[in-house]
DNA sequence: CCTATATCAGATCGACTGACATCT
DNA sequence: CAGATGTCAGTCTATCTGATATAG
């Protein structure tokens, strides 16, 4: 009756790696859809995110602290600033830098975004108790955070 | 001393599906590194398991069980086939399909790289103990195969 | 005639690379 | 002058769309 969906050869769904790739897609593209309503995207709550969490900072300490190309980050920042959602003024003690700081809008839109993925997360992991959602977080944050 | 990982905003790091997709993004990414050795890539591997664990199917059956685009399923074949590791045969009964299936190459490439998944995965998943990995692997398994 | 299958060409997107102007 | 910072242009990949030839 409802779509036919296909078991999956055993022999991937027995490899950890194959798993964690695909529900992590799975994941990110459930976000995604549900952050368009925003007019975001995940770089951009990462951004948002690490402003919020850890203050002001150049774009270069930005990437560095969250894996991404500086080069990258240009776009996501025009478009945040676009949206009155984050600042950047120049570093008067070295001209070449901007200092990138979140705006009352932005914080705003973070802690709703935040909620969202929340109720996400919840559909997502719809087979799981609520303690088996909190180890596999516990699981997941510890290989997440392991040097290498 | 050793490269300097600043930390992650803790806001990101509370979201599970954050760390979903951060994590199996890199479990992608180092799996596909090591298969690169074999002249493979995960869709290949994807479609070997499929053919060796269900048996010979045409192009379309096999892309419908692997959520995969029949389109990009060409260029993968086309590898597979030239390296001798699958076979195409047109099906007398609708000259419209082909059979698809695995060489004995086919089979034993499989058998290396599934070896190869298992050592990728102990590196991944090195901070938690065999148990907390079968934990892990089970609910990653479960969420997976829940359907919507 | 309409549908199914495999194929090809192109759009789109994210991540990465290299060059460059500005400033220290 | 050498190095750092932000920016831009272009590549490379994976994913998705649309069109087409052949067969049922």
């Amino acid at each position: 009756m409802t779509d036919d969906v296909p078991a999956r050869p055993p022999t991937l769904l027995a490899i950890t790696t194959f798993l964690l790739s695909k529900v992590g897609h799975r994941a990110r593209r459930r976000l995604a859809e549900r952050l368009s309503a925003y007019d975001l995207k995940l770089w951009h709550v990462a951004a948002l995110a690490a402003l919020a969490d850890h203050g002001p900072a150049s774009q270069r300490d930005l990437g560095t602290r969250l894996g991404m190309d500086p080069s990258d980050l240009v776009g996501v920042l025009d478009h945040l600033e676009a949206a009155g959602r984050v600042e950047r003024r120049r570093d008067p003690a070295d001209r070449r830098r901007y200092v990138v700081s979140v705006t009352p809008a932005g914080r705003s839109v973070l802690a709703e975004v935040v909620r969202l993925a929340a109720d996400t997360e919840a559909e997502m992991l719809a087979p799981l108790t609520a303690r088996e959602r909190r180890q596999l977080h516990d699981l997941l944050h510890r290989v997440f955070t392991h040097p290498g």
